[in-house]
DNA sequence: GATAAAATTGAAAATGATTTTCAATATCAG
DNA sequence: CTGATATTGAAAATCATTTTCAATTTTATC
């Protein structure tokens, strides 16, 4: 059993929530899948293997998923939720194509020390951020 | 007639689209509602002045100063659409509070140079950007 | 000014992602 | 094992937004 299996399962004990077979299928389906999956996407994955889990099951999951650290929403211009493992990643933000959706994760630590900057100077509490960049990928521009 | 109305009405022109009473109202009204207004909000306003105004016209017609330049749309974390006047006024991101939903517009030189560096870093012909802190204000701090 | 072609309007219905409902089923502490 | 409690899944609800379409308005042209 993953690392990750044991953090949910400690997260469900925490919070008096139960293990189910379902969400250990979807765990790993989520940890194998693509970066960035939608829950469509990951619901196809899921009912290639499992064809009894249901859509809203997939939905609750990514939720709880979320809850527990082992995961993160992410909403681009589209609006459509995909999902993004948290665990062994750095906090990052998102260089997205607009021809192909391809989505690079960056990091620019000048840019994170001038948003702590701007908390400060406004006298805001920071709490999180969002930057995502939109542009067209060098495949993109030759093609 | 304000600017913003013979900017619009340029617009129209060149795209073969036709002036109205309706689209006249509610640009007047937009440009008088405060900034960030929903289209709820906006329809509100606008049903007071001319209740036979429909719901769906204040839709379009936001997206229509949208495409003509003199509105841009924002989706913060909840996804629902909010509008604020385009001219006159520069380039900027959003500080949000997560508490009252007070929203401060921001602007830093480094981190829109560092944001360019990105775009140049990985390849990409910058488009746009999105840049959202979102934290808790002084007033909510205390409160 | 009249007119015809084309765009706009507004009410209702459709859309599409997400959430809720609720009865049946599964999990787990004791 | 058992009862209390959580989860599941199908269907229905939600909610912002978009589309449809017949009636109306606008505007270029006569």
């Amino acid at each position: 059993m993953g690392n990750e299996h044991i953090l949910l399962d400690e997260f469900l004990q925490s919070r008096n929530r139960k293990r189910s077979r379902q969400r250990e299928e979807i765990l790993n389906l989520f940890l194998s899948s693509r970066r960035h999956v939608t829950v469509l996407e990951l619901y196809r994955e899921v009912r290639k293997q499992n064809p009894h889990i249901g859509f809203v099951t997939v939905y609750r999951t990514l939720k709880l998923l979320c809850e527990s650290g082992l995961c993160r929403e992410l909403k681009l211009e589209d609006g459509i939720a995909r999902y993004e493992k948290q665990v062994g990643h750095e906090h990052h933000d998102h260089l997205v194509c607009t021809k192909c959706g391809r989505v690079v994760e960056v990091v620019d630590n000048t840019i994170e020390l001038h948003q702590e900057r701007l908390f400060k100077k406004y006298g805001f509490y920071p709490q999180r951020h969002r930057m995502e960049l939109y542009g067209v990928c060098k495949g993109c521009k030759k093609g």
